[in-house]
Parts: C-alpha cells; sequence; structure tokens
DNA sequence: GCCGCCATCTTGTCAATGTCAAGATAGGGT
DNA sequence: ACCCTATCTTGACATTGACAAGATGGCGGC
C-alpha cells in the first residue's frame, strides 16, 4: 500500500528509501530517537538530502502518518464485512505496523493538518461509525457505542504496544484481542439488546 | 502527593523547580519537545544545574514517571469503594494530569526499572485487578475482565489526549467517560452475569 | 567562633543535531 | 548539442546533551 514513485536521479529512490529508514529507527527506538542525519548516513547519502524531500522532520513524520492511516483505512475496509473482525484489524495494525501507529496517535509530531493525513483519517474513522452501528442500542447510542467500541480496541493496542500489558509476554495478541472483543462487545450486544446482526 | 525535599543549597529547591519546568513544558509541546538548557533557563540556573540531580535527560523523566505513578495509584485507591468510580478516576487522572500521563506510559523515555517507579505502577495495576474483579463473570475471566476494563478507560484517555476524538471538543470528559463506562460496563455485568455487587 | 567538608551549582568544552544557503550533478526535453 | 530543473552535496551556524573541572556556601565537628 506504499506509494509508488518515479525512481529519481541520483539514488533510485531516496524519498521511499529515507521513509522506510525513518520506520525501521522508529521500530528501534520509538518515534523520536533518532536523527534525520542518521537516516541520511543509513541511505548513504548526505545529511541534508532528506531535507529537499521532506522539508523537515515534522515533515517528514507527516508522511509517515499520512502512508500509515492509509494502509490503515485500507485494513479497517479489508475487515469491514464483519464487525468484530474491524476490531481485530485496529489492534493488529497497531501491533503489526507499530512505526506508523505510533506517530499516527501523537499529533504533535506531525501536521495534522496535511490533506493526505486528512483523507486518511477520515476514511478511517467513517470505517469505525459504520462498522459499530451495528453494536448501538439504539440511534441515539450510536455516537457513544462508537467511541466505547474505539476506546476498547485503542487502549488495547496502546497498552500492548507500550508493554504494559502482562499478558505481552507470552500470548499471541490476535487471538486475545478476538476474546477481549468477543467478552464486552458480545455482552453489550446480547446486554442492552444492540440491533445488530450476529456476526459470521 | 509531591515528594518533599529538603531546601537546597543555593536556589531553593531546584529538584522540584526543575521538574514543575519540565512538566509545564511537556503540557506545551510534548514529553520530548524541549531540552534541559530551557528548564534551566525557566528555573534561572546554570545549564549543567539539571544534570546534577537527574544525572540525564532520562533520569529526569523517570522522575516524572514515579511521581505520576504514585499520585495515579492515590487517585485510584481514592475511588476504590466504587467500582465505576475507579475508572472515571483513571480517566480524570489522565486529563487532568496530563504531563505526567504522557511519560508514564511511554517506556521509552525513562527507565522503568527504577524502583520507586515500579512500586507506583504495581500499586496503580493492583488496584485495577481487584477493582475490576467484581465484574468478571467468573474466576475464569478476571485476568480478561481486567484486560477489557483498563483498556477502554485507557483508550479513552489516549484517544481524548490526542484530540482523536470528536467529542473532545466540546464536552466534559469526565461526563462522557461516566457514560461510557455504565454504557460497556453495566452490559458486561447484567449481559454476562457478572458476579458484582451493583456500586453505589 | 572557626574550619574543613561536601552537596550544590557554574563555567567551559565537545561531538552531534536541525536547518538554511549556495553550489554541484545529471537526466530529459527541445 | 544545450539548457533547465529536480536532485543531491557542501559548508555553515545556533542549539543541544553530556562530561569535566572549578567555584560557592551551609553545616557539623572542634
Amino acid at each position: 500500500m506504499r506509494q509508488i514513485s518515479q525512481p529519481s536521479y541520483h539514488h533510485g529512490n531516496l524519498r521511499r528509501a529515507i521513509v522506510d529508514a525513518a520506520l525501521q529507527a522508529i521500530a528501534e527506538s520509538g518515534p523520536a530517537g533518532w536523527s534525520l542525519r542518521e537516516l541520511a548516513r543509513r541511505a548513504g547519502v548526505s545529511h541534508a538530502a532528506p531535507a529537499h524531500h521532506f522539508g523537515d522532520k515534522q515533515g517528514l513524520l507527516t508522511a509517515v502518518a499520512a502512508e500509515g492511516f492509509a494502509m490503515f483505512a485500507d485494513a479497517l475496509e479489508a475487515a469491514a464485512d464483519d464487525v468484530w473482525e474491524v476490531g481485530v484489524a485496529y489492534i493488529r495494525f497497531g501491533i503489526d505496523h507499530r512505526p506508523y501507529f505510533e506517530v499516527m496517535f501523537r499529533p504533535e509530531l506531525y501536521r495534522t493538518d496535511d490533506p493526505s493525513v486528512r483523507t486518511g483519517r477520515e476514511r478511517a474513522a467513517g470505517m469505525l461509525v459504520t462498522s459499530t452501528r451495528w453494536l448501538s442500542p439504539g440511534p441515539e447510542h450510536d455516537r457513544m457505542t462508537t467511541m466505547a467500541a474505539w476506546s476498547l480496541v485503542h487502549g488495547f493496542t496502546s497498552l500492548w504496544l507500550s508493554g504494559a500489558l502482562p499478558e505481552s509476554a507470552d500470548g499471541d495478541p490476535e487471538a486475545l484481542a478476538r476474546s477481549m472483543i468477543r467478552l464486552v462487545l458480545g455482552a453489550m450486544r446480547t446486554g442492552s439488546g444492540g440491533r445488530g446482526l450476529a456476526p459470521g
């Protein structure tokens, strides 16, 4: 799902190489534990080369966030036919694409008003709204239901990534996530009379 | 709940002043948007003065996290008699003490094995475990129930702080949080036969 | 009352970083 | 063949985190 850019002049495709180096660096030491010059060294170019493509560090992180939101929306849409699996997809994306996720939900790192960021973010938000409607006890609870389901999966992902969950040592996050979603959202549907169809 | 330290020699209480300056700087521009030298300038001391008290930047953030976890555990314990209010207290702490919260759950920023950090974190985790036991459908679901309730309130807090929730523009977060907790955890208790007593 | 101790804080320094400006390079259109 | 322009390099500067060595001043021992 990464955007294809034409081969560039000297390097081949420096823009992509820098973004990939950034993703790797973020995976190794967090979204702030690296320098633009280090990325340039990894890509084998001069220290100021990245600035040409991204302007500054915030510009690079904006590109990462935009790419991340696009991939994220794709992942959610791919599960759209199964309400529960949208939640699982949310969590799986965060864990499988940790560097993207860690940037996306840290708005002070990048320019949240970037058009391509906005597009992806709104696409993902739309998926959450439509998929959780099936769980809501009634139209007047739609917003609250969306917020609750979103909080649940986002919280699980954040806690897992931060290592706060004791379970993160051993288990398989996806199986765990699926159990949790079944426990909570299942209770919401049966317990409060959600108007959704049984998934699957 | 801030730890009391004896007045120091030249400044009065530089350690506290630096921590307070850090909290303010984090509130303004995130946990990485400032420098030790800036804090020193704010406190009116030389650029290397903070290093004496905290060693390095990570040491300062470790002190912030430790203080935060202690306050956090206190806040949860203060609500311990009411299961639902523990969740509300979790969210309220994150929003009222945003700088602490943003550091606490970002383990790459500080030394998570610091003894005083560990103490506070374990105290808070214990509160979550005991308070959510009332919601669990049965002992074999205790861990899952804790994880679900924790994810819910942590996710809400994270999303609110990141500005991702559309509701964060207008409403009162505490009222919203209370409604969400009632919707979800209430459904869990009634829907799945939780063995807890009705709160209040 | 005085003195030495030592925690506290200052000054000086160094490599590394982000960012800007100016120059070099090379592929593609004409 | 030639120039244009995107791409990348080189050079520079202020700022930063960290370290080392020196200055300051309150407190305990006498």
